[in-house]
RNA sequence: GCCGACGUAGCUCAGCUGGUAGAGCAACGCACUCGUAAUGCGUAGGUCAGGGGUUCGAGUCCCCUCGUCGGCUCCA
């Protein structure tokens, strides 16, 4: 028999009889390797182990060590959990069932509607299709082929019917369930070593909410038992950080059924961080030649007309009705977004080219009847409100502005430590403004990124229908992300308003508008934050800086001279007068997480000092109250 | 909006197949006056989310509404 020549990624070359699969190949370079061989790469294109490589390509053996094998592997376990779902519930069709980041799922439709209590009769059925060391067989059908396999299938032959013509289609098979499939998968159920179903939602087939809803089962699955462990312990501490229950630990907000969903109440302490950070802000908008305007809640619905929300939007705000007297009734309108008050003051005077770039900035709270569905704590209320700011300019002017704002994002989420990425989403199918426009925005956009040798990816076609933008995902503590500020050019409303301004060469133009947030939402900023710095903030966000512990009761008066006297030097101070022993208040306020504790007894009464217990540190010592002032603005 | 789960004291939670609500913490009172992560005793606190129904009897079963949670969808 022949041989081939195959070249491995190390750069070596291999001879191997014609008909070898990836297996053998591996088996050539080493038994261990051979055992731990879950799929292959045949030229850069993933395959299984038993797919037969061809003379002259480049052969890699995919291990639990490379990147993509538990991808691989989820893929697999959402197969197996499908066939247990097909044994347990003959009549299920299935829709699709991909790896996922943590995990897998799969859509299915059956008769009944299931409860969490069946996963539990899922997951038997799926460990004993992982014993049985099934193996996937892998087939390739014509299309006409595929058809008769899937029939009766409503879900697989509509993803049949979309696959080109002359495509092989390939399906696999590990026991009694048969799928679609592109493959790779692992050599057989055994390489499951841990899995878990974890959750049970109902989801659109394709995602279209005009379509069947479908149930899902989430799943994750991973190697070995212990890594499994890991990532449940990662979702316990994610959970121990939940924005909502810090929230309520640290009497930060507060959420009531009576005042209606998605409208959180700030107590002092929240309302404490977020005028911190608004104050910063501002301060910060102020040196980058912003303006801060003050816009109105509500309009009269005729500029919702002019803005077209009314005829857009309008489900998604809040109109009501005024009788203004003697039979005259109008409908106002509550701002779900601050831009035609900056536009008013835009038109409110002539406008010439000298003008711009004209920057206006406002803390505008905006209100929006979410969908019920969607809303969840402060990430996602029906009032916020938005560090917004409305740039106009001319068209040379946008590519300056954007690299301005871009600065501000780095310079601003610097301040967090947070690390960020930024995406630009392009034209639309459906979208108003010129070719010409749209590719001058789109290109400033991308060339101001490019000048700030900003990374991004592209989203094509997912702008919105009035403009192209720059969206930033922040990413926090525990690696999550979050996207927070955004860069949007707006060719619609200056249409709308009319908006226009004096060129040098005396001719009517209009300027390009630009929408920007940097924190996006202030309260949804403040919910990341609780839960980047699990409840901890640093000193100069911290609502309550420093706690005063006076041991025991004859120390309380010198506790509020104490507290005075920081709070005159701007110290966000508590005192903590109950009549407790010390080590109750310790406690208290380390699980309020306050940065520094003052311990005040005798020995510094006397000597006029403070003992400073540090949060993570514990007892640091004695020091003269400036100093701990000075430690306080560091 | 759609699918599913859940809603018991201020908080965290217990309450089996229907028989008229319980703990810890917090609060309040008394005692203790304390040196770096939770002192003892006592008191009070609930139209079991709201409304309707089934039943001799409902926190427990059914329906509706509101809210919360997990997804999907939406996001001018």
């Amino acid at each position: 028999m022949p041989d081939i020549n195959i070249k491995l990624p190390d750069g070596g070359e291999k001879r191997a009889p014609e008909g070898a699969t990836v297996l053998d190949v591996a088996t050539a370079i080493g038994p261990r390797l051979a055992q731990a061989a879950l799929a292959g790469r045949i030229d850069g294109e993933l395959v299984d182990v038993d797919t037969v490589v061809t003379d002259g390509a480049t052969v890699e053996v995919i291990t639990d060590r490379a990147p993509e094998a538990l991808h691989i592997l989820r893929h697999s376990a959402a197969h197996v959990m499908a066939e247990a779902i097909k044994t347990l519930y003959p009549e299920a069709n299935f829709g699709v069932g991909p790896a996922i980041e943590d995990g897998f799922y799969y859509d299915f439709c059956i008769d009944k509607s299931l409860v969490p209590e069946d996963l539990a009769a899922i997951e038997e059925r799926m460990e004993q299709i992982i014993a049985e060391e099934r193996h996937f067989e892998r087939g390739e059908l014509t299309k006409l082929e595929a058809w008769d396999v899937f029939e009766g299938d409503p879900f697989k032959q509509e993803l049949i019917d979309e696959i080109p013509e002359g495509e092989t289609i390939s399906i696999y098979s590990e026991g009694a369930f048969t799928d679609l499939c592109r493959g790779p998968h692992i050599p057989h159920t055994g390489h499951i070593g841990a899995f878990k179903l974890m959750k049970l939602a109902g989801a659109y087939w394709r995602g279209d909410s005009t379509r069947p809803m479908l149930q899902r089962i989430y799943g994750t699955a991973w190697f070995t038992q212990k890594e499994l462990d890991a990532y449940l312990e990662r979702l316990d501490q994610a959970e121990k950080r939940d924005h909502r229950k810090l929230g309520k630990e640290l009497d930060l907000f507060s959420l009531h059924e009576e005042a209606g969903a998605g409208l959180p109440i700030y107590h002092p302490k929240g309302a404490r961080v977020l005028r911190i950070i608004e104050e910063w802000l501002r301060e910060e908008l102020y040196r980058r030649g912003y303006e801060e305007v003050i816009t109105p809640h509500i309009y009269k619905a005729d500029v919702w007309k002019t803005s077209g929300h009314w005829d857009n939007y309008r489900e998604h705000m809040y109109f009501f009705q005024v009788d203004e007297g003697e039979g005259k009734v109008n409908d106002y309108g509550i701002k779900p977004m601050n831009c035609p008050g900056h536009i008013m003051v835009f038109q409110n005077d002539v406008r010439s080219y000298r003008d711009l770039p004209m920057r206006l900035f406002e803390f505008g709270t905006v209100y929006r009847h979410e969908l019920s569905g969607v809303v969840h704590g402060l990430m996602r209320a029906r009032g916020f409100t938005q560090d917004d700011a409305h740039i106009f300019c001319t068209p040379e002017q946008v590519h300056a502005e954007v690299v301005a704002m871009l600065d501000l994002v780095e310079y601003v989420n610097g301040v967090f430590g947070f690390e960020y990425t930024a995406e630009v989403s392009t034209k639309p199918e459906k979208s108003m403004g010129s070719e010409e426009m749209w590719d001058l925005a789109t290109k400033s956009l991308m060339g101001a990124l490019d000048a700030r040798d900003m990374p991004y990816e592209i989203n094509e076609g997912e702008g919105a229908f009035y403009g192209p933008k720059i969206d930033i995902n922040l990413r926090d503590a525990i690696g999550r992300t979050w996207q927070t500020a955004t860069i949007q050019v707006d060719f619609n409303l200056p249409e709308r308003f009319d908006i226009t301004y004096r060129t040098a060469e005396n001719t009517e133009a209009r300027p390009f508008t630009l929408h920007r947030t940097i924190l996006g939402s202030m309260e949804r900023f403040l919910g990341i934050l609780i839960e980047h710095y699990a409840g901890a903030f640093p000193v100069w966000l911290a609502p309550v800086q420093t706690v005063i512990i006076p041991i025991a009761d004859r120390h309380l008066e010198h506790a509020e001279s104490v507290r005075e006297r920081l709070e005159a030097a701007g110290a966000r101070v508590e005192v903590y007068a109950q009549n407790e022993p010390m080590r109750v208040k310790i406690a208290k306020a380390q699980e309020q997480k306050v940065p520094y504790m003052l311990v005040l007894g005798d020995k510094e009464a006397e000597a006029d000092v403070v003992a400073v217990r540090e949060r993570t540190e514990g007892d640091i010592g004695q020091m003269s109250l400036e100093e701990f002032l000075g430690k306080l603005a560091e």
